[in-house]
RNA sequence: GGAGAGGUGGCCGAGUGGUCGAAGGUGCUCGCCUGGAAAGUGAGUGUGCCCCACAAGGGUACCAUGGGUUCGAAUCCCAUCCUCUCCGCCA
């Protein structure tokens, strides 16, 4: 959530930016956030005086108690029973305001940073850069979806059977295509100086509040029935909640992270017929990087990942871009986003593989993640996360890139992890 | 799941109703000592919020979490969570 410090600082800054993200009845969020601050801020001043006035009055009553001036004690008790009449209001006042603000903070979405383009849509998206060749496939290549039956190495009817739709089961060197994905992102990460770390798949409400899944988005994750527990919708989640309510050392920092874990997302709504096969799945896996950095070094940060996810489709040898989103597009917690979509030749669509973001102190203010700098100073760290990268669309454009009449073939880069070059 | 013990500051650990944000130790920071280091020695060392200039200073809250009793709670009561030991079950 956004800092009330940064609200009070310059309102007018954080109602451009979220006009710019299309958030609407921005002016009129912030005058309320404005207008229960001061009156919270009112309410504590006037309490903390009270209580205040009781703890003396407590101290002189065990001070008379020693000395045995019962009398007086009694006459003291009087005084304070009444303070305490009004703490209490007060204090129902004060969790009453605190409540109600922090609901409003929690309900307004991250600023977008002032270089990302204007644009209500993903239509208004910039295409930053555009690398490798389109292959050209012949007339009778197939989709994905057809390739995967033919090689039968990914089912979806029984997936059907054990579960639901969207969620595949892998066989044969589907299986093993998985696995060596998995290895291949997780080892360049690692050759990259990111430490791994294989967190639990389900979460608490506290952690998917800190990373602002809750409750912007408690309709998108699978919750457990008899537990206030929740399935991740992504590494993220429990990765950086690591860092939540953590003091970090200047010299800790950057932290970089990398982890593997299968995904849940419920897609409420989004489903239908332009989402065949892979591209978009209630279970898949992701390997997520994460980094924590001071604010100063935080686009630098972006900047770098951005570059590491690149590297990544460029060995795997698909034709990629980078989108960088405009206010409109921008997810919730991000100031700033670029996704990278591959090219799927036989669906001829552009598929989002991974979206880097920077979170500025959207999140690490929830989180409470800060570092104590030179001045011993308790900074707001900023965070950014990236996925390096999502599997399925992957999979979905190496098997439609890379047909032929031989089968489909493996990228050079991968097949020390497979231990075979064709699937056939 | 059953029985018992327990959750205190970065860590260890005292504290069973009053002046306790909390003894002592340890760690860390700065200084003295030293040719240098160790040892020794002096000082400092939690977080949020409020007043205030995001200074100095002051106030308030926080001893797992949430309630309660009391003029006053780390200390008493209740609930929840977690840890440890034993038993049961088990990949």
């Amino acid at each position: 959530m956004l800092n009330i410090i940064q609200i009070k600082e310059n309102p007018d800054k954080i109602i451009r930016g979220l006009e710019k993200k299309r958030f609407p009845d921005a002016d009129q969020m912030v005058q309320k956030v404005l207008f229960l601050d001061e009156k919270r801020r009112n309410t504590q001043t006037e309490l903390d005086r009270i209580l205040g006035e009781i703890n003396n009055l407590s101290k002189k009553i065990g001070q008379l108690m020693k000395e045995g001036d019962k009398q007086e004690a009694d006459r003291i008790k009087n005084v304070t029973r009444d303070l305490k009449e009004d703490s209490k209001k007060l204090g129902i006042l004060q969790d009453e305001l605190e409540n109600a603000l922090e609901n409003v903070l929690y309900n307004i979405p991250n600023v977008p940073h002032p270089e990302v383009p204007e644009g209500r849509t993903a239509e208004d998206n910039r295409v930053i850069l555009q690398q490798g060749t389109i292959p050209e496939l012949p007339e009778h290549a197939l989709p994905h979806w057809e390739l995967i039956e033919k090689y039968d190495i990914i089912d979806f009817a029984l997936g059907n059977k054990l579960t639901g739709a969207g969620f595949p089961v892998y066989k044969n060197k589907g299986a093993k295509l998985q696995r060596a994905l998995i290895n291949f992102f997780l080892d360049e990460a690692h050759k990259k100086g990111y430490i791994e770390i294989q967190p639990p798949v389900v979460i608490n409400a506290a952690s998917g509040t800190a990373t602002g899944q809750l409750p912007d988005k408690e309709g998108q994750m699978y919750q457990l029935k008899d537990e206030d527990f929740y399935l991740i919708p992504t590494a993220e989640v429990p990765i950086t909640n690591i860092y939540r309510n953590v003091i970090l050392k200047e010299e800790e920092l950057p932290v970089k992270n990398v982890g593997y874990t299968p995904c849940f997302r419920r897609e409420a709504g989004s489903w239908g017929a332009h989402v065949r096969g892979l591209n978009r799945l209630h279970q898949f896996d992701k390997v997520e990087i994460v980094r924590i950095c001071r604010p100063e070094d935080s686009y630098g940060a972006l900047k770098i990942m951005c570059d590491e996810v690149i590297s990544l489709l460029s060995l795997l040898e698909l034709p990629y871009r980078m989108v960088q989103l405009c206010g409109g597009d921008l997810g919730f917690t991000s100031a700033m986003t670029y996704d990278m979509e591959v090219y799927s030749a036989a669906q001829k669509k552009w598929l989002e593989v991974s979206s880097v973001s920077n979170f500025e102190t959207f999140q690490s203010n929830r989180l409470k993640l800060r570092y104590k700098n030179q001045a011993n100073k308790n900074i707001l760290l900023h965070t950014l996360n990236g996925s390096a990268l999502a599997l399925p669309r992957i999979v979905a454009a190496l098997l439609e890139n890379n047909q032929a009449p031989e089968g489909i073939r493996i990228p050079a880069a991968l097949v020390p992890y497979t231990g075979f070059e064709w699937i056939h």
